[in-house]
RNA sequence: CGGAGCGUAGCGUAGCCCGGUAUCGCGCCAGUUUUGGGAACUGGAGGCCGCAGGUUCGAAUCCUGCCGUUCCGACCA
């Protein structure tokens, strides 16, 4: 491609707007302009790179057996209705105005659609169904470039098997194949364990790229044999030692005493392990709310992602005004003994499990209360894992310990089960002739974050640095014309060797009037691996110079030798 | 949704407090010189100062409302 041909907006400075390095470059390198928020206009260049990482999928997921489909961007409001996900989506789905149609956030129900009347015997599984389109999704707050957006392309892939253990031969595959898919795009990545979150399901597994930019935090052990995100992540901890003093459980007087650190300090405890945290939350369902107090130890936190898998996602915490009428008090005087509400479920974590001689708030302004013991006056009491593992933990083998880092999630598995084909009645035919509901899995990759992640981990002050099979070209002929015809014609015979002799994806900056500095400026801040350099002063001496991108170093060499030189270069 | 900020030429900005018809840099166009790491000079084009209303002789500037957008948080896959 010759630059003079191309359209390619590079920007000299920073846009004010973009914070994160990819938003950045990926904007002045003229990959993407902002429509509005969270809409982003794929330019040239980065359509380039949209449609390497696109193909790398197609290519992974057509190795499993996988159909690639193209399915409506809208869909009918009613199937939505029928899986109740109109209502789970809720405002975060975008709805047209004029007709009674919804833009797809993802597309389990329309595939379903497609494999209710077609995959009706069991000798027509398994099936592996995929497709790359645009998703539309009305997020309350796009970030950081393509990172989220409220419109972005997605593979979206779906299993339909027979059996439970199919369904696990499925999922082991499309493991592989995100493996394979990620590898390729130059990623470094990892695999944790997850959530599934609203869409319901078992097995979960995050595919998720370490980065300061991203929105997740996960936890790795050091020993890398854990993985997974902060969400669901156990830890191993001692449980808080049980007394058996059996003293009297005593109310004392707290002015103003709000949160764990203050108490600590007014009763000068360090150890904040036996002031239990208490927090109230409501499950609204449809028969009413539900009351959940939860009890940690002081210096730990409850997370919430793991009460939404307990209790489904309509677990919130509760508001200031309802905290009165539950408990009796408001925040920071709140525990498990005395509530107003008698009906409310208490569960403390499973490092107060039977814990006693415990401080909590008395449900009584200003006051708390000392010796709880929860064996003893907390009836009813559950146990579950509640609390948020916290950096240097150990893991649960005890044969390491964990970090926390911040990363972006390009891709999620999971095994959806049958809840899309029970509502929707997708069912096939067993080999007795007994109706079943299809078991399904449900598979995706979001294309641009992909690339921005790669771009979030590959960059420096200069630009960005591709490498490998998402290398928009692989080499970048920089002609430093002036008035050298000599210079042009050389420029144009390698270009014309490159690209038609070598079939190889070479960028020409054949601009004339355009000063070295820009051009070479202009080079690495689009990161091209290879650049291949023609000016006067080596071309009077017979020679070119090369130089790569990633390292800086350089070549100077015959211009006999230019070709095969970066022939042997654009391998790295 | 809560908090904070911003909106002036393609991009980045000054001016706003204290009202008088918009500053500077980059980029763009023409010309001359220059040509290996974002050139110099000369000349030029480009603006409903986010929108609407109000105050005023007069509004980029003050007031009200709205819209857009960014960041932090909440929420979300």
């Amino acid at each position: 491609m010759r630059l003079t041909k191309f359209f390619l907006p590079t920007l000299k400075d920073d846009p004010v707007d973009a914070v994160t390095a990819s938003h950045k470059l990926m904007i002045r390198a003229g990959m993407i302009r902002q429509l509005t928020s969270g809409v982003y206009s794929s330019l040239p260049f980065g359509l380039i790179v949209f449609r390497k990482v696109e193909n790398i999928i197609r290519e992974e997921m057509n190795a499993i057996g996988g159909n690639e489909f193209l399915l409506p961007a809208i869909s009918p409001a009613e199937l939505w209705a029928e899986t109740g996900r109109l209502e789970d989506y809720g405002d975060l789905m975008f709805r047209i105005k004029n007709r009674e149609l919804v833009l797809c956030p993802t597309h389990e129900e329309v595939f379903t659609s497609i494999a209710k009347p077609n995959l009706i015997s069991y000798k027509d599984l398994p099936q592996v169904w995929y497709q790359i389109q645009s998703k539309f999704r009305n997020e309350e707050r796009p970030r950081a470039g393509v990172l989220r957006g409220r419109q972005f392309t997605m593979k979206d892939a779906y299993s339909f098997d027979s059996s439970w253990e199919a369904l696990d031969r499925s999922y082991n595959d499309m493991a592989k194949a995100y493996r394979n898919i990620f590898t390729r795009c130059g990623l470094d990545f990892t695999v944790v364990s997850a959530h599934s979150g609203a869409m319901g399901g078992s097995d979960s597994e995050e595919f998720m790229v370490p980065a300061g930019a991203g929105e997740d935090n996960i936890v790795i052990s050091e020993d890398g044999s854990y993985a997974s995100n902060l969400e669901v992540a156990v830890s191993y901890k001692e449980k808080v030692d049980r007394k058996n003093s059996d003293l009297a459980a005593e109310e004392f007087h707290t002015p103003d005493i709000k949160t764990i650190d203050e108490l600590a300090d007014f009763t000068g405890t360090k150890d904040k392990s036996h002031l239990a945290k208490s927090r109230v939350f409501v499950n609204a369902g449809k028969d009413g709310n539900e009351y959940v107090l939860t009890l940690v130890c002081g210096d730990d936190e409850v997370n919430e992602m793991k009460l939404q898998n307990y209790f489904g996602i309509n677990i919130r915490s509760a508001h200031n005004e309802e905290l009165m009428e539950i408990t009796g008090a408001d925040a920071g005087s709140i525990g498990p003994v005395g509530l107003k509400n008698k009906n409310i479920r208490i569960i403390a974590d499973l490092l107060l499990e039977d814990a006693d001689e415990l401080v909590s708030g008395a449900n009584k302004n200003d006051y708390h209360l000392k010796n709880i013991d929860l064996k003893r006056d907390v009836k009813g009491i559950e146990y579950k894992d509640l609390r948020i593992v916290k950096e240097g933990e150990e893991t649960s083998d005890r044969k390491s310990k964990i970090k926390i880092t911040r990363a972006i999630e390009v891709g999620h598995i999971f095994k959806l089960g049958t809840k899309y084909a029970e509502s929707l009645g997708a069912t096939f035919l067993d080999a007795e002739g007994k109706e079943n509901p299809v078991i399904m899995g449900s598979y995706g990759i979001g294309v641009e974050r992909t690339a921005a992640s790669y771009i979030e981990q590959n960059n420096d002050d200069k630009g960005i640095i591709w490498k490998g099979e998402l290398a928009p070209f692989k080499v970048i002929l920089i002609s430093l014309g002036g008035k050298s015809d000599e210079v042009k014609n050389i420029s144009e015979e390698l270009y014309g060797q490159l690209s038609n002799e070598k079939k190889i994806e070479t960028l020409y900056d054949d601009r004339e009037g355009v000063r070295p500095g820009v051009k070479f400026n202009d080079a690495d801040l689009i990161g091209i691996p290879v650049q291949l350099i023609i000016g006067e002063k080596n071309l009077k001496e017979g020679n070119v110079e090369i130089k790569k991108r990633r390292t800086g170093e350089r070549f100077i060499i015959r211009k006999e030798d230019a070709l095969n030189k970066v022939m042997e270069l654009i391998k790295d």
